[in-house]
DNA sequence: CATGAATGAGGATTCATTCAT
DNA sequence: CATGAATGAATCCTCATTCAT
């Protein structure tokens, strides 16, 4: 009589043993002692289902990383305009709700910081940021294409906006309370609208090749 | 004959070698061993200087904080308008220059993810943030003045900007090269400038030097 | 199929070792690798089972203490009179026998200097030496009261014969030789001997059992 | 110009500062750079004057011995009788008096424990004790002889007196407030008393050999 | 003599990992 | 699969001792 193998649940309690960990004690913080317990495991067993630690840490990212892609699906879901769908990217990322997790951010804080010394980390780390900037290209040049507007230099925009982004998990982090509250999200979408409106319509008709942003039109 | 002292001296080598071993292995990688090495000391003799690890550890947060303090001033005392000296704090944290020290960056973020674990560490962090975002009040606020823009929401919008360096260190620990070189001032001042362009005009008049933003205006 | 726990087995078997070290060593130079040499054990295992060494040292000093209650316990059982008992405790603590333990004697001498400077354990041998005083003045007066005599400065004499013994144990760890042999029992008991023949008669004929020299009589 | 060497002057320095230390710390705890701040002195001085560690506690021993020996001296010198002068030697060792010192007496329960473990101090410890016991049996005799008793089992008498003299350092040290104050020399004389008014009287005439101690004369 | 920095061996403690049960 | 004891390498820290100045 086998029995049903519950390996996958093991290893969810696992990594949410070690989210929970990381969070408060950072990675090398997390003994194996400390995320059983918060797993409400034996010690012995997370090395059952894991074959070391760095192993566990490499399934957290995934799933954070997962988690993050899901929370913008199910936003984007139910967006009809490239705003909205923009909108939704800002607010899964960045807006408090009921979804929101405290413990996901400051641990993603942690795992931004492992990624530097582990080259495994790091190279999960990086294909999340790639996914990111690759999306959030796409929102971008989504809302200029349906505004009319000139499409440029969305890489440069892209890379500012997961820097924020970033930045936000750091604050929320460290300094929640010097920050006002929920200015994350506001703030992103307010420089978005900003960096969309002063954009130039699209050239057809046009001209010189490079109209300096600085100056304005005569 | 006694010996003249040369504990600055010392302890400002063991936190030279403590800043390159965290940009490479983070606080717990830096043993007392690694840092002895790459002080190019005996390792008895950082406990001889510092009491323990985290001693230095809080030593290099100051020393840092310090660092950034003096970048700025620096560039600030070439500026002469607002907007200048607003691109001359965005140049001190984010520019490229010969001054630049990507160690003292990836050690940063270090910093970041163990002030989450260690409120002495965290302490520090706070204080320097809160200097920053009052920093940058002071120099948003500058430069709306002097362009006769309405000044509100100065927290919302330097809570952001303080956001987006922290990020801006995140992406260049570690992922450096998926987004484009130098874009970090380049955005910033782009962004700065596109904010300040679309405030309303203040209002009027009118003119008590400072409107409060809490007051619905007459 | 779970292990069954063996930690009181491990716990004894460590306290063991720190007292045969401790005996030769004292406190400081029980290290945890003579420790565990001793005890048969891996130095690891130690600290698996008790926290710090102080822990083990706590222990000890509880063992050691419950030991000597119990050499009593066996020894008073078996007596019938005042006199007797109070033979049993001096036998108990002083009298060379099968039960002697010279390693424990010698231990007791450094638990007592490690106690100087330890708050805890000067906790736990001050405990120790209330019930002793509290025991021997309830011999004491015992023996009075059965032979008729007044009773009074009981904390007194209790004071001395602790005193007595704990001196004895600094001698037989240091100048054994120096020392009659077996003359610590012998002479403790020729002094309560010649303490009790010299205190004079109870107040009256009265003499309820056990008059309480608190009360005036009535 | 030869300067006045001060090498004694620094010793005594350091044995005081080794004493204060000792009484806190114990040996162990001792440690240089404490020892060396109690005195007043850069640690460097300190292994000038002795070679190590140990021949501190050496001449701290000798000089705890020697002033035990004269604090005897200088009392016993205002005695006259037998009696007078063991009296002396109690109030030296135990009595309360303008010349205690806490401190010694901790450091000299420090010492005991030492002592079992560092042949050394050992050696130093039994050659005082015999000294005291030497002392101690030429006084009871004085007193015996003096009092017309007959003289006996001097050695045990001394043993048991040195016991009870040593207990009493550890009992001031750990338990001070357990024990009425000023209880120890004030016991020691009353025993003493005792003990010589039960001696029996010098055997000129006398008689049965060992006339047993138990029974009383009928 | 005096100073205080320097050294490095030694010790307590931690912890990932293994493994007997 | 599960348990928790066991191992030992790694790490922080201490400290006697040395030594350049």
């Amino acid at each position: 009589m086998p029995r049903k193998p519950n390996t996958e649940l093991r290893r969810r309690q696992i990594i949410e043993g070690l989210l929970k960990t990381m969070a408060v004690h950072g990675y090398a913080g997390a003994t194996i002692q400390a995320v059983a317990a918060a797993s409400g495991l034996a010690p012995g067993l997370l090395h059952y289902h894991f074959h070391d630690k760095r192993e566990m840490l490499v399934a957290l990212v995934d799933q954070l990383v997962a988690y993050a892609q899901h929370r913008y699906e199910v936003r984007a879901n139910s967006a009809t305009t490239p705003r909205e769908r923009l909108r939704a990217y800002i607010d899964a990322r960045l807006a408090y709700g009921e979804d929101a997790n405290p413990d996901a951010v400051a641990a993603w804080v942690m795992i931004g910081a492992e990624a530097v010394r582990d080259a495994e980390v790091r190279e999960i780390y990086r294909r999340a940021a790639e996914r990111e900037l690759a999306l959030l290209q796409r929102l971008l040049k989504a809302c200029l294409v349906h505004e009319g507007k000139r499409v440029r230099r969305l890489n440069h925009v892209a890379a500012g906006l997961l820097a924020y982004v970033e930045g936000c998990f750091m604050l929320a982090a460290n300094a929640r309370d010097l920050v006002p509250r929920g200015f994350a999200a506001e703030m992103a979408a307010e420089w978005v609208d900003r960096y969309i409106a002063q954009e130039a319509a699209s050239a057809r008709v046009a001209a010189r090749p490079t109209p300096s942003r600085r100056r304005s039109a005569p």
